[in-house]
DNA sequence: GTGAAAGCGCTAACAC
DNA sequence: GTGTTAGCGCTTTCAC
């Protein structure tokens, strides 16, 4: 028995569709029965003359339905305009073919290609992938996270904003959605996570710089706070050691966040007694605000100066003299952790695993003998 | 009355909750019923001793709830863990607080910076951003609205790949979600489009070089496809109109997508007959493959050839001299476009309309007076 | 092969 | 204030 008909003669159920799909297009309320509706699996099914059931199994390509009849529904289908509403098949079924997110900031464009690797993996293969910028703040990740288990989704990016196991990391790890790592591995999560081996790289530069007989080599850091730069001063560690040279404390510089403080700071150390013969930026900010620092100070590189960077950008080729870095595999980086994600989604159960990325050494022109 | 118990003592639809949420944990089937299952509002319910409607009240925020009631709910959810689902808030509701952006490429830093602004306007009032790479592909794009749409967002934001108002351009114009354009207008869609002043821009940069003298301005372009390349083009021709000098055909060159394009097509045009005075890129490619050329063809910039850019990127600054450029408000075109988006979703049913940002002229070391 | 029916977890109109 | 009830649009047994 239908609930009664209220006074414009509309059944109650049926007023509700009616004012929501209203609602959302903000038509004047005296229109209400002309608005148009968005059709269901349930018009569909009518107008083919089947059941829902039957015309679920048309239209979503599963279980059995003769040809005849899956060729009428999709017809109607395709005549009424009729778009699958995938909350509801989300929610009846469990699967939302969405993927969550959660990193730094878009808009770094280390960030944005990895992004977009990720993306074309995962868009392929019918998910859709949900954004969400933390700022490397613990606390956004957090409402980040809360937010993308709210809308169930099926798979979880994150690059942690800090190296510890904080409780809503560890959640979404024991989630029901496989969450995958980038950039930055937490300790005691045993999840899988696609790591850059910076400590290799950085080894590796630092001994191409030995190489050319530098031994006060200066490396430029924002700050110890993020795992991948601390493995890098750690594969700078290395290389002195293994070369046994001692390492001099004055000689890792913990500048700050911007470009300007790694001007400063390479200033400071260029004006002080006992001047490096070389730098090492950690990042790309550090080796261009260390780049500036040195050309102002009226030092040329490489012959007074040798510099050397840590990720690959665009300007870097552009410099004179170009300046040669340590690049990362960023668009590899995307694909791979895609690939990962849905590799765990389709339910591969084998024990997590670190996937180590290399480095590449770009040799270009900013490196040279040490001046004697 | 409840279905009858099958074998295992459980009820059919309690049975199909436990496995839904095993499916999701791929666990073995053996230990089903010993799987955790996610709290719903019903189990809080339970757990506070009230109806789901309280229930959902006292977690909603909305209707009313007696203050014990409300504490007495939440003490009872966050005990349980409880995650409201919101792909069934969104089905129930009509509101699935998500917003869809299409755009080329979130690996383009242009786009890249246009999300990250456009995500914190957004994000801040509680949408969650869905998003999708069209790479400049109509039907990619076509394929990501219907997704979208099937996912019910409430608002879309589309950089349109192509000027056409294309039939699913049409139809998102004309579905419920209201629909904002980025970047690009589209003829004959009534909707709201933020834009940038591309003529201006341009006709004041080719201003800039005029009042240098310059009689011979090369313009280097990509693709006249994309509309805000042809009114970059246009606004060059602004300029030469206005003062009475007539455009020569020959130094409108369309060189292709990438920089070797237009370093090509740069080579070409110095080593030929009628070599101009200075050269305009229409975007940071053109630009950046111009100066190559012109470095490499051993003319100085400013002195023997002027360079102008659209787009200012970190390279520009760094280059010796540093080039001038038309610079593109990407940020606040993100910010602008999440902003009109709300306004839209808020009910705002004004006439669409289009908002011209404007571009800004930045001098650095590359123009000059035109070799006599 | 197709249909009937019972959910998925939530919201919202209405009654008390 | 709180409970009852009827949905939202789809999937998924199970019976025929």
């Amino acid at each position: 028995v239908r609930p009664a008909d209220s006074a414009d003669g509309l059944t109650r159920p049926f007023r509700a569709r009616v004012t929501r799909s209203l609602r959302a297009k903000r038509c004047p309320v005296a229109r209400l029965r002309y608005a148009p509706m968005d059709a269901t699996i349930t018009d569909v099914a009518r107008a083919a003359g089947v059941s829902r059931a039957t015309a679920a199994r048309a239209l979503g390509e599963y279980g059995y339905v003769g040809s005849a009849t899956r060729e009428r529904v999709q017809k109607a289908a395709s005549e009424l305009g009729y778009v699958p509403n995938r909350l509801a098949r989300a929610l009846a079924s469990g699967v939302s073919s969405a993927v969550g997110v959660v990193l730094g900031d878009v808009g770094d464009p280390f960030f944005g290609t990895i992004v977009r690797a990720m993306s074309d993996v995962l868009e392929q293969r019918g998910y859709t992938l949900l954004l969400a910028n933390s700022d490397e703040d613990p606390e956004r990740e957090r409402v980040a996270l809360e937010t993308l288990a709210a809308r169930r989704v099926d798979g979880l990016i994150v690059v942690p904003s800090s190296r510890a196991a904080t409780p809503h990391l560890r959640s979404a790890a024991a989630g029901s959605a496989p969450l995958v790592l980038l950039d930055r591995a937490v300790r005691g999560l045993q999840v899988d996570s696609i790591i850059v081996d910076n400590v290799a790289g950085a080894r590796t530069a630092v001994e191409y710089l030995l190489d050319y007989a530098h031994h006060r080599i200066a490396v430029i850091v924002d700050d110890l706070e993020f795992e991948p730069i601390r493995e890098r001063v750690a594969g700078y560690h290395e290389a002195l050691a293994a070369r046994g040279i001692p390492a001099d404390d004055r000689l890792t510089v913990i500048a700050g966040p911007t470009q300007q403080h790694a001007y400063d700071a390479t200033r400071r150390l260029i004006e002080g007694p006992e001047r490096p013969t070389a730098v090492f930026g950690t990042n790309t900010y550090m080796t261009l605000g260390a780049m500036l620092a040195v050309r102002d100070c009226g030092l040329r590189i490489p012959d007074d100066m040798s510099l050397l960077g840590f990720d690959d950008m665009q300007w870097t080729t552009l410099v004179d003299p170009p300046v040669s870095v340590v690049a990362l595999p960023a668009a590899e980086m995307g694909r791979l952790t895609g690939e990962r994600l849905l590799s765990r989604m389709d339910g591969d159960t084998s024990r997590p695993k670190r996937w180590h990325l290399t480095t590449m050494l770009i040799r270009r022109g900013s490196c040279g003998p040490a001046p004697t």
